[in-house]
Parts: C-alpha cells; structure tokens; sequence
DNA sequence: CTGCGACCTCACGCGGCGTGAGAGTCAAGT
DNA sequence: ACTTGACTCTCACGCCGCGTGAGGTCGCAG
C-alpha cells in the first residue's frame, strides 16, 4: 500500500505507522526489547516485518499495562503463564479502577462542599477521608503484619471487594459479634458450645473474608483482643467483658 | 496516645502518624511542599499543629492524583478556584477510568482466547486489537481529526464494544459494502435509488456504531474516499470504481 | 562512657521515555 | 558537483516521587 516492504523499515517509517515516538523505538532497542534485526552499513536500524509484528504485541501488552521487562519476558519465553499474567494484570487494572472511583466519589463530594460554599475544615475532611485514627491503625497494622503472608493476601482480597461486598462483609461481622453477644449475655461458658460456635464462625469469617486463618494465628488474634487497647475498646463496646469472653472461647476452640 | 504535642513532632513521629516515610517529608521539604516551621538547635525538623494540618491536605490532594507542585499551588494560593482545580481533577480521573475499563475488556477477551486454548497467534491478535492496518490508520486519524468531537466520540464508544458487537459491526459493514456493489453492478446510477438507500445505510452504520455524523460530514467523508488513497483501495479492491460510485452517491444523498 | 536508635545531609537509582546536542546519511534540486 | 533539508545516528541529561543506602551527628538509657 505504501509500498514500503522491500527489506525494512526506517524508525521513522515504523513509528508513524504505529503511533509511538522514534525515541520510544531507540530505548526499547537500548534496553534488548525490540532489536532491529538488521541495518544498514551506515548504521540505520531496519525493521523486518517479524520485528513489525513483535512491536504490535509489544504496543498491545503496554496497552494492557506491562511494564517494559515482563512484556520482554511473555514474548521472549513462549512457555510462560500468559494466562496468569493477565489475570494478575486484570486484578491490578481492577482494583486501581476501584481506587479511582472512590477517588471521584470523594472529589464529588468536595466539589459539592466547594460548591454549596463550605470550606473544607479539618473535621469534613477527616469525615470525608478517614479519620487520622484509621490512617494511623493502618500504619501500625502495616508495621505489623507487613511482611507477612497474611497481610499481603489481606490487601489483595480486600482492594477487590466492591462496595456490595463491603456490606456484605460488614454484617457478616455483625453476625460474628452478635453470636459472641448472645453467648456471654445467656451465661453459657466460652467453652460452652454456643461460645464455640461463635469463635469457629469468627474463625471462618476471617479466613473467608480476608487471608488463609491457621489456628496458630487464630490464638494470635485471641491474645491481641485482649492485649491491644483498640480492640478491647472495639469488643467492650458491644458489650463489656466481651473482648475477653471472645478470647477465652477461641482459646477453647483452637486448644482443643 | 502518644501523647507528643507539647511544641512539635519531629520526622519520625508525623511519618508513622500519617503513614508516610520519612524520606517523603525530606522530600517535600526539599521542594519547598512541607517545610517544617521550626527546628531545634541540632537541626531536627519539628512539625507544628498548622505543619500536620497542611499535611493533612497535601495527603488528600495526594490521593486525588494531583502533582506535588500542583498541590503547592493550590495550597500557597488561597485565591486559587479549588473547585475548577477540582472539575479538571474529575475529568482527568473520568478519563482514566474510561481507558482502565477499555483496558479490562481488552484483558478479557486476551484471557478469553488464552482460556479457549487458542494461543494468541499473529491473526488473531490483529483481530482482536486491529492490525497494521488499522493502527497506522488511527495513527493518521488521530494526527488529523484528534481534537474533533467525532474522534473522542468514537474513541470513547469504539473502546465498549465486545468481540460480539465487533462481529455485527463487521457484519453491517459487509451488508453496506454490498449494497453500493449490488448498485454498482446492476448498472444503477449512484443517484438511483438504490444507490441513495445504500448510500444513506452507510450514513445510518457510521452514525449508529461510531459518531453523530453530521451530513456535512458524511461529504467530507465521502471526497476522502477518493482523495486518499486508502480509502480507495479499500472499496476499489471490492469493486474496481467503488470509491468514485460510493462517493457520487453520497454527495447524491447530501445535495438534496 | 558506651551503645542504640532516631535524626541529619548528600547523592545515586528507577521507569519510560522527552528533549536537546552534535555529527553523519540520503535523495532531490540546482 | 554541490547544497539543502529531512532523516538518522549516538551520547547524555532531565523529569517525578520518592527508595535506598552512606557516613556522620544527637539524645537518652544503662
């Protein structure tokens, strides 16, 4: 059509047809991810048509938010997953689409503020974005648990979870709590079987909802009711002496 | 909690608060972002309550997306229209989220032939994503209609479309194409009825699938299938003398 | 006095190119 | 044969938002 097929084409040639810059060809040639496979003597880089066709799957896999080396990684190993390269590029793809509209849910929000002449105090702000406590729980949380396994299944289930699924999740928690509340308030035991049943609820609510729960961690958890003030204040609230009850239980469920 | 108000909390203490690291508030020290209000004698950097309250926003324009030196911006100057700030922020993250969900659906179908067993080979790749051709087309459409409302119209919808929708798109082109070539063939004049109502489906496929065509439009349209060569080869590859008939019928259609 | 941890200031590194600088190459026009 | 102008080449620094040391100082506890 153009006519331009006879042993190659010039980076200016290949970058006008594909829409990238001739400095976007030189750096992937630079750094081995799309090398020329010929020139001319004096120096000019021609591209094949394979070399064409492996640009088109790199443009496509940079569309699909590769970064540069795993792109040369799927193209250069034909045995590689791409199948789970996708899914993981789908999962990342999907939870940052989940940032952004909460990122527009609050900026509607500020801009309705601005708009209705309310400056933004202190106090909307934190209404609007969390308050410094939670940042500050999950700063400590981060510092924590951050390298562990747990931690990090955490944060890739929850940054999935739609707004529907929050909900579900929360009275799911309601639920937990509620059987824990019934329990103490009936006077059954924590090792009674109504105190079992709520912690191994407790336990398959977190291992469901959030990472892979051993009993090892599940103890954990028991101990750190009890020992962090948080969540005593979180337990106690429901109901006084609950943060130990609920501790006492899963301590009877996991010590059998 | 902890309890530090007394007269300013030092790095460590706003990093692990605000669960920022300590080398983004040198950071934002450095380029003038967050300057601390004071320091001690030794050259620590203590924050003031007014430092954390302008951190406080900083964070949030953060997560809104803008640039630092933007954030500097609307902070230092209180004349500046934070909500038209605002407006430009929304567009830009509508905008993002549009390319994303086009994206999700490009990983789809991407998962959907690895799935199915069908490795992505060369043709199918350019069957999913567009190929040479078209690409070097958008190349060119973009350098000449980018700014127009009819390119980011058919940007925005041509980015929804699923292979199925493809498929009947492709279905009513052909339908279209043979309509002008049954015209053609059957000695009908581009200004004979058959040709007007080919012309005029053509006009209804275009609107329908891609962008508000506007009459004028479709004139424009039609001299670029006989001014470029393209669009030529296209058609006349269909039917020698295609892309003059097309183009005599639709400025047949249009004239009235 | 000796640690230890928190703090300080450089200063280089990353990714994915943009953006020149300075020099060579190619095809067309004079 | 020479010039022009478009295209190409190879360095090499710049950008953004920090991460990640290196090497030294400060403050407090034992």
């Amino acid at each position: 059509m153009t006519g331009v097929t006879e042993a190659g084409m010039t980076v200016g040639q290949v970058a006008e047809r594909f829409a990238v810059t001739v400095r976007t060809l030189h750096h992937y040639d630079e750094i081995g991810l799309l090398r020329p496979s010929r020139r001319t003597a004096a120096g000019y880089r021609l591209y094949t048509d394979a070399d064409v066709t492996r640009l088109q799957h790199v443009i496509v896999y940079r569309r699909l938010g590769f970064a540069l080396d795993e792109i040369a990684e799927v193209l250069d190993d034909p045995d590689a997953d791409v199948a789970s390269h996708l899914r993981r590029q789908r999962d990342a793809v999907m939870s940052r689409l989940d940032e952004l509209s909460g990122l527009v849910v609050a900026i509607d929000r500020a801009l309705e503020a601005e708009m209705s002449g309310i400056r933004l105090t202190r106090e909307e702000q934190q209404e609007l974005f969390g308050d410094g406590f939670s940042e500050e729980y999950q700063a400590e949380a981060r510092e924590r648990w951050g390298d562990t396994e747990e931690w990090k299944q955490s944060q890739a289930r929850t940054a999935q979870y739609t707004k529907a699924d929050w909900e579900a999740i929360k009275a799911e928690t309601d639920a937990v709590n509620d059987a824990f509340v019934a329990a103490k308030r009936s006077g059954a035991a924590p090792d009674s079987e109504a105190g079992l049943a709520a912690a191994d609820a407790h336990g398959r609510h977190i291992h469901d909802r959030f990472y892979d729960l051993s009993p090892e961690m599940h103890l954990c958890l028991a101990r750190m009711y009890v020992a962090d003030e948080r969540f005593t204040a979180y337990y106690d609230d429901l109901e006084p002496g609950l943060a130990q009850y609920v501790h006492d239980a899963i301590e009877a469920l996991r010590a059998t």
